[in-house]
DNA sequence: TTGAAAGCGCTAACAA
DNA sequence: TTGTTAGCGCTTTCAA
């Protein structure tokens, strides 16, 4: 049995398609009764309107497109709960593309397929190849939000974090205490800037008069457990420090881990912090101190700002910052 | 500046619109020297198709709705790697539904949403609603594929693993040693069928005439840490096992540690293992035995197999078993 | 308040 | 090998 279609409901109702289409889509100007008789009918033949119809009306069609590299994937899996159910709410739909670790040309794939969907906007991240990616999207003048980091440009939005703050306020208190041997561990790929918040333990040493040197105290690490805990063995064999920052729960339980290993008490000998306040943080023994980021949030957030944009609606800002807590917890003295 | 549209390739090229269609279509009927003629103005214009349209008059959308509950999030999250990179290989759009936790008629309105979309087929995960989700897309006659458990039905696939086996080996192992003190504890959401996992523990302990008492031997608990956490700490106040199987290594790491804190020694005094091989389980100390699941597998899997089933492709069975390993760490005695 | 009709951008017979 | 033409199912003027 083929779907019934608006010609159907029309037919059946004994009005035009102007009319269904009409009570399909809230029009005030229809009368109470030939609506309710429109309704009726839509009921019995179970009439779906077809989007897709609608979409080639319309040039428009409900579709918000969330582009992420794979490597990203753990910080976006936690922010798809909040991207898809923002979604529904709004009535849009959520369509994903991952980008590298297969094929070729890996973002101009991507962004191909998406022109050809035609989605109403994008969602970007913050990675490594970000500026080439907004510098895509500005080309095909796609409206667009990033999560991760503030931009400023008229066509786009973005949804961040003040991450220089959140090193500078932590750094600054430690040199205070007179603690200044910290160091910042990091994978490459990160959703919160990694240099930003250099940037802000920098600031911090500057304005104690010390000096900040990059070449030792910011260690990269591996996503992977086992190889940033295998790194963090090592270096630990012949290192302590008064505080390791690192940027993901995960790479700071690996920290933990390995200072533990090396007969390294912390928080006593070594404190140690990370951000995102993830089950790991929780987990870990001792548990975690940690930044907590509002990440449901700043997926729903994007998603809300991203249909403000595409509708035009008046906003006071396209660069909202979203808050943050620190959660004290075992792995630091507090 | 508008999109480029066939009709504009059509009039630069001098051909019609037909032959511009067989060309973005890779059809072989076209010479050679007009194609690359078309090839050319498709690229000066930069002309995308639109799919949309082409949607509209195929009746095709190559998109795929990925349809779970939040509750379930945690296992989906980690399979979309494995779905988002197969749709992009296969040229198929991914697009993502939550239900529950927000809105009313949960299931009823994402189906709604899938049907208006057009999405060519679905992907459904094993969860307490999954017999009324089946019964909804067998009513819409939506091709389907459900994750995490076998289903035997013409019109659906499945992809899923044999549950009962995985807890009858490890259990009857256990038995054999004499450790016949064995509990099972897991969420209610879980994307392994809890049912068929206690099935197979019952039958090792049939099987060795011993008797299951499935109200003190299976343990329902929470997915957020802390309450499972919590709740385990008060158990093992006055509970000792051989081993406590958990479904998920989030509890498992919640038993060991919630274990320790009761002074009894894992893998020594009692041994657990979960399932799933995450990260937590590397995390964990001891390092948790663990069952690996080739969950990014399986969501490629489903892809694969849902896009056979849409292109009427031949194919040997609907219902793909995937194997699994167990992976001995260091909460087990081996 | 309703209807007629054109059009959205493409595909797919069918004819040439 | 190419072109003509009729849809696909909806929205949206414009007129009534």
């Amino acid at each position: 049995m083929k779907k019934a279609t608006i010609y159907d409901v029309a037919r059946e109702a004994g009005v035009s398609l102007a009319t269904v289409s009409r009570v399909i889509n809230g029009s005030s100007v229809v009368r109470e009764k030939t609506k309710e008789k429109v309704m009726k009918v839509i009921d019995e033949l179970n009439f779906k309107p077809n989007q897709i119809a609608r979409g080639l009306a319309t040039n428009k069609t409900t579709t918000i497109a969330v582009i992420f590299p794979q490597s990203l994937f753990a910080h976006v899996k936690d922010m798809i709960g909040g991207i898809g159910d923002a979604g529904r709410t709004l009535d849009y739909n959520i369509t994903i593309y991952t980008t590298d670790d297969i094929g070729n040309g890996p973002m101009d794939d991507v962004m191909e397929k998406v022109i050809r969907t035609r989605a109403d906007g994008v969602i970007l991240f913050n990675n490594d190849k970000i500026t080439q990616q907004i510098e895509l999207v500005k080309k095909h003048s796609i409206p667009a939000v990033v999560i991760g980091m503030q931009v400023s440009d008229d066509s786009l939005g973005s949804v961040y974090v003040d991450a220089q703050k959140i090193t500078y306020d932590i750094v600054n208190n430690y040199l205070e205490k007179g603690k200044n041997d910290i160091i910042f561990v990091s994978p490459q790929q990160n959703l919160i800037r990694t240099v930003d918040l250099i940037e802000g333990m920098k600031k911090a040493y500057q304005d104690h008069q010390l000096p900040f040197d990059e070449a030792t105290q910011v260690i990269d690490t591996s996503t992977h457990y086992e190889e940033s805990y295998t790194q963090f063995v090592e270096h630990f064999r012949n290192h302590k420090h008064d505080l390791v920052f690192a940027s993901y729960d995960k790479e700071g339980v690996a920290v933990v881990n390995a200072a533990i290993d090396n007969n390294i008490s912390v928080p006593d000998d070594m404190e140690v912090m990370a951000m995102m306040d993830t089950s790991y943080s929780l987990i870990c023994r001792p548990s975690l101190s940690t930044i907590h980021l509002p990440i449901y949030d700043m997926g729903a957030l994007a998603v809300r700002l991203l249909t403000k944009i595409l509708n035009q609606e008046e906003l006071e800002t396209k660069e909202v910052c979203v808050g943050y807590t620190n959660i004290y917890r075992k792995s630091t003295i507090q």
